[in-house]
DNA sequence: CTATTTCTTGAGCGATGACTCAAGAAGTGA
DNA sequence: TCACTTCTTGAGTCATCGCTCAAGAAATAG
């Protein structure tokens, strides 16, 4: 009898798992289209034949990739932070200050993959762009819902407009993304998040 | 007797000027790489030959383009509104508002070109890259000038961090412009912009 | 052992990338 | 008019792109 852990065939000589992280680093270095495949298949140690089998085709490989980056520390910080902080002011802190400690990480490529990697795309690819985009903008519904969430509760003030606090912080965010891809460091975004933390409203004296 | 400005030869059939805003337009669009010279062709209306005879290579190309754009009012308001406003505080002012106006413009891609062109490159065109980077960093130091300047004369107090701030103020911008390819319309950057502002230092009631 | 399944390998496919060049066309000077 | 210069044209070069496939290798089932 079968046992339904068991498998038939030749097993992989590669782990999936490293594979898909070596991918990663490339995507998020260069971008998509600047990935090649040629690249990809001499940092994952395997043959083209392999990758397809593996993988599907470049398109499917790229958008595992994001999905497994949104599952990583680095990729999930801003949701995690969503989730813990119990106030909507604590939780942009922690957002920006972590965000001013992970982008410029020399342990990986500078800035977010989702905000960088398919900002240059040929017409042929503009679902790979249009896709990230969704993301990012998925981002900031979550950010306007718990702005919204925070002024119904009586945190934020009720002449505030999540709408733009949102894209606000978005927009500082995919900043310090861009900042950290030029060089940026940790200090220097760290003293950007909290100069970034001003314009949130504060009762007047 | 031949006057200096008589041309010899067969005169160029393409006004050179037109074809170098033809060629912005698909490299602010696309991005550097994501540009082919097919697509540039035939957006310029002149064949491959003549395009390298007038222009050299593609990278040439990109660099007169870049240098074109920045001479252009859409990449130049940032200098102008420095060297137009009387107080640092106007200054920036001005070019968020600026930046919240003209970065969704319909009239031409979004964003900044300066800033999104050269995002997502190959090892081999890491000069491109390396090119607008540095661009976005004279433009930073020129933000910090222009503080420290504000705060020598006694417009910004001297508590306030010029460099903090000049970094502030560069990754807000270029979080907007990104904002704007991702769809933000010229009223949402507005508010970023308002938003971006409450980061002056104030005197402290 | 043989049969079956799955993965690896390396050669190579068609398409497209940036770029070139010889030949012709359209001007000027004398 | 003819010689000279400069620009245009279209075919074509070489490299590289994403991707495929037949043949072989390594596992299990019986």
């Amino acid at each position: 009898m079968n046992g339904p852990g068991v498998k038939r065939g030749r097993p992989p000589a590669f782990d999936r798992t490293t594979a898909l992280a070596a991918a990663t680093r490339l995507f998020w270095e260069h971008g998509y289209e600047a990935t090649t495949i040629g690249e990809l298949t001499r940092a994952m140690d395997i043959k083209p034949g392999s990758l397809y089998a593996a993988f599907g085709d470049k398109k499917s490989l790229f958008k595992e990739v994001v999905h497994a980056y949104g599952r990583s520390p680095v990729g999930a910080f801003i949701g995690t932070a969503l989730e813990e902080e119990r106030t909507a002011r604590g939780a942009f802190r922690r957002i920006l200050r972590e965000a001013a400690a992970v982008y410029p990480d020399p342990s990986h490529p500078a800035g977010c993959l989702t905000i960088s990697a398919a900002t240059n795309v040929t017409v042929q690819d503009a679902d790979i762009s249009a896709f990230l985009s969704d993301l990012r903008n998925a981002n900031l519904a979550a950010f306007e819902t718990r702005l919204t969430t925070a002024q119904r509760q009586g945190e934020l003030s009720a002449a505030a407009n999540p709408r733009a606090l949102a894209a606000y912080f978005a927009a500082i965010i995919q900043g310090m993304s861009q900042r950290a891809r030029d060089g940026a460091t940790a200090a220097e975004l760290t003293e950007t998040a909290e100069l970034a933390l001003a314009a949130w409203p504060q009762a007047r004296g």
